[in-house]
DNA sequence: AATCCTACTTGATTGAAATCAAGAAATCAA
DNA sequence: TTGATTTCTTGATTTCAATCAAGTAGGATT
């Protein structure tokens, strides 16, 4: 599958945009490959691009002096943004990295500016913004760890065959232990 | 102090604003009064405006079986947003309910893209959307209970001089008894 | 194949907050 | 003002996930 044709999948998910649209976004856009491990962002740097996943997988995560905590795992079709350090244009807290081989397009701030300015139905790019909110809500405070494992399961089950069971759990905040003593239990 | 300072202070928080286009955004909102334990916005309905806060207090929350699920607290300066309704036009999860009697103003999704059409420095306002954003997570899941009541404390001590204590505990998601408890022991 | 290292599992224990419960204080309504 | 209702406090108990601990399995490297 071309690059386009990825990129017209996952905008679908995002907006309406026309055949022509798509096509418009995805000439704004640059490719780019990475391997295994390589940071995509470092912290202390400002966020100010959108990345889409067409294959592989990153993640997102917090260094600490002990594990790293996970953030945000991302799949092929994701949208891999920081959006705090990309509204703020701050350096951002976290560390985004490839965890697979992975193959992207870049859409920077400044692209999406121009974008913006041709249309005001590229505006709907903004909603990219809101995506990881949605998936922060979605795993929630008030959750029972099994509960957070099955909607997981429900939600995205490739994460869990892709990401090592001590990322999935620091990404839902449990420990690795409990995770797999809720897995056992099924 | 008449609307269009309260506005002006508000939108200090959000971005840089010139005294003109701080008018041009008060030309745009209407005024609305409402009276305690009024609705702003029901459950089911598409959230489709800003609402800035200028006097009183408002709350949004979940309805369950039992006890409203406390989502935010608003104050006075505070912007009023079902973010992901909003953002999505889609029926909105929560209630947005006046808790005193309150003074706000409306800004539409329609002025707000009427202000954008006029000049992109109002995309700024789209940064409203992410202040929440920035709340949900500012509660974080791993703080102790007297963690997240230390930080309402530096935050926003009125908060806790205006609303019930339990409308507190269930915005920090603890119980009552839990909150009266890390306040005893101060 | 042998070694090392990391990931995962499973068990025992601990601890912190939820729950259960009852009484005190504050608010509201008549 | 009185009574009723809700909120808040305080205590006892329970529960569930974290922690501590040890062992097993799987992968990588030589």
């Amino acid at each position: 599958m071309n690059h386009q044709q990825t990129l017209n999948r996952a905008l679908k998910g995002i907006g309406d945009f026309s055949q022509q649209q798509s096509a418009l976004i995805g000439e704004h856009c640059a490719f780019l490959k990475v391997n295994k491990q390589e940071t995509l962002l470092a912290a202390g740097q400002v966020c100010n691009a959108f990345l889409f996943l067409l294959t592989g997988a990153c993640y997102q995560f917090r260094k600490t002096d002990a594990d790293p905590n996970i953030i945000d795992l991302h799949l092929a079709g994701d949208c891999v943004v920081n959006q705090l350090s990309f509204i703020s244009q701050q350096p951002s807290n976290e560390t985004i990295a490839a965890y697979e081989n992975s193959e992207l397009l870049v859409l920077t701030i400044q692209s999406l500016h121009r974008l913006i300015a041709l249309s005001p139905a590229f505006l709907q790019l903004a909603k990219l913004l809101q995506v990881s909110t949605l998936r922060a809500e979605f795993y929630d405070n008030a959750m029972t760890p099994a509960e957070k494992y099955h909607r997981v399961l429900d939600d995205k089950p490739q994460l869990i065959q892709i990401f090592p069971l001590k990322y999935i759990a620091s990404y839902l905040k449990i420990t690795p232990e409990t995770l797999s003593r809720v897995r056992a239990a099924i």
